[in-house]
DNA sequence: CTGAAAGCGCTAACAG
DNA sequence: CTGTTAGCGCTTTCAG
């Protein structure tokens, strides 16, 4: 089998706490020991057990991380942002994706518990009453990232999702815009489905633009969803003039029902989208959207939860803001006030 | 501190030997005793170390995964197909993301090894010596996915590159194309850049087409190189009237790049990718391509990990070939035409 | 059916 | 500077 420290240190001549200590690079031992010891250990390709390890160090440089879907490519990109930070810190992802399975989350939270993570990253928020319960008792360090569900128990990494989309839609607004359709989230989502969809409103009200339920439905952040909300809202009796996706992938979907539907973008419909995906680049028009600071969102993440396994300061957590921006490119324009009343 | 088996069991008065037992499901417990000590474990939150398990168990059932990189949606989607297929299976998934970075494969080579993880799968096939000389002397089973390195020594789950890239040239002559361009890949990979390439050459060669060297270029996969090196395909004195790119990210990029130079995908050139990603589907027009089995590849990649790591048979390594398939969307026409010697 | 005892591979006092 | 001695938390013979 594998050799082991034992195997090393009688090879070596010594005893096993002198190869422990050359392991782990201490000083006090001689050179001349030192030296020999590290012939032997690459003779044999030694390599210490990581397991052995953890069990008396009572330290496992492991965090868990709970992702919705790696098919999206917002969450594949967190969870790049968020590997390359653990890693610098000497920390090693665990991942699990759920693929909506709340089943699988309980599962793996309990699996995390075992393997005695020190940390653990969710990134999603339709936190059933189970799982809820078990985090409640849990006592290894948990911070949500991109979501905030509606316990304040949590520490979150989050921007605020509210602001956004008013900022968003009172861009649109300034464009002259009035009718101006809605492709919300899931509303059993707090941070992407119920405060986006609350922004949205919020600007409206606030300009004095009456709410036209009509205009206002809800996918599920995915391309093809966006693609069927805008064909329902094609069928208005009076077409919207602008619309806002909260994802970037719906309102691609939103563009390409336009298109095929033989109308313009932006010329006939503005379409703004959430979120700044690569997306946004790649599709013609390119899309205006809502950035969030996703790369800082997982590194945020990171460290605010090492942050909070090292100080053990169980009291005081926070939510951490960061900063959304609104990059404008091709997808809106001035409305053509034709029909004016 | 968290309770161990010894507290279970001294709460529960009986040894820990029995605790472990109803732990795992053994028979031989009378069911009072059962139920008490299951009574115990859930008053006192009781989660058995996995740490200290593996130790006694020899078994962590910790598969590594090397990613190149998790912002591109196709290696995305293949740790997607492959979490699920582990986890169903029993194992949990280290990630590891290399960013380009040779030097972080190395070092996570070695936690892996360090880890005793009980299998490795590898996604990217630029392996330099130091990796490849660890690899040899390694001793855990280590199956490549979606690549192919140039050593026989190694397992991978792939499609013919060689093939596709035939196929998918053929396809382009068979419409009447004979300028046909090529976007190809990195040519130090063997099964994404040189296969390709191969197969493209082959393609025209067998149908009687001079190779013109001017229309070949070389991009790294991305969809920005995508954009330039179709900007320099349009600069050429005669224009091709096809392009083929080994990635839909880059066939993406040639498209805009196309469109921004008010020319149209397919009437003025047509444009086929590689690798069938969700993306094919959102641009427009759609992207004819030619299609990977990605999900299956991750599932075909753990099952035969696992199958590799149970049988310890050292021996019998084989390719795992999976079939590739045109999938014919709107961005190939027939050639027009108009200006034949 | 149940328990005592011996490790899994390593580190951490504590002596020397 | 170096070695001896206990464990880390669990499973697993081997008796009873």
């Amino acid at each position: 089998m594998k050799p082991k420290i034992k195997d090393v240190a009688k090879q070596a001549g010594v005893s096993t706490t002198t190869v422990s200590r050359v392991l782990n690079g201490e000083k006090y031992v001689k050179d001349d020991l030192k030296a020999k010891v590290q012939r032997v250990i690459d003779e044999l390709g030694y390599s210490p057990s990581h397991i052995a390890r953890s069990l008396v160090r009572q330290k496992t440089n492991l965090i868990g991380i709970i992702v919705p879907d790696l098919t999206s490519s917002f969450y594949a990109t967190i969870l790049s942002s968020v590997e390359q930070t653990a890693s610098q810190a000497g920390y090693f992802l665990l991942v699990c994706d759920i693929h909506e399975d709340t089943g699988k989350e309980l599962k793996y939270l309990n699996i995390f518990k075992e393997m005695r993570v020190e940390g653990i990253v969710i990134m999603h928020e339709k936190l059933d009453d189970e799982i809820r319960a078990f985090l409640d008792k849990l006592d290894i360090p948990v911070i949500f990232s991109s979501v905030r569900p509606a316990d304040q128990k949590f520490m979150s990494v989050i921007i605020d999702d509210y602001s956004a989309a008013y900022d968003a839609t009172c861009y649109l607004i300034g464009l002259g815009h009035e009718r101006i359709a809605f492709i919300g989230g899931d509303m059993r989502d707090v941070t992407s489905g119920q405060s986006r969809y609350a922004g949205y409103r919020k600007a409206l009200e606030d300009n004095n633009i009456p709410i036209e339920d009509d205009y206002i439905r809800f996918g599920d952040y995915k391309p093809q969803s966006g693609y069927e909300r805008m064909k329902e809202l094609l069928a208005s009796r009076v077409r919207p003039t602008a619309v806002f996706a909260v994802s970037d992938d719906m309102a691609a979907g939103a563009m390409n029902c336009i298109n095929d539907h033989l109308l313009s973008v932006p010329d006939d419909i503005s379409v703004i989208g959430f979120d700044g995906s690569q997306l946004t680049e790649l599709v013609r028009p390119r899309l205006s959207s809502m950035e969030q600071p996703i790369e800082e969102m997982g590194k945020v993440t990171v460290l605010s939860l090492i942050d909070f396994m090292t100080q053990q300061q169980t009291g005081f957590k926070k939510d951490l803001i960061l900063k959304h921006r609104l990059v404008v490119r091709d997808s809106c324009r001035p409305v053509v006030k034709q029909q004016e009343t």
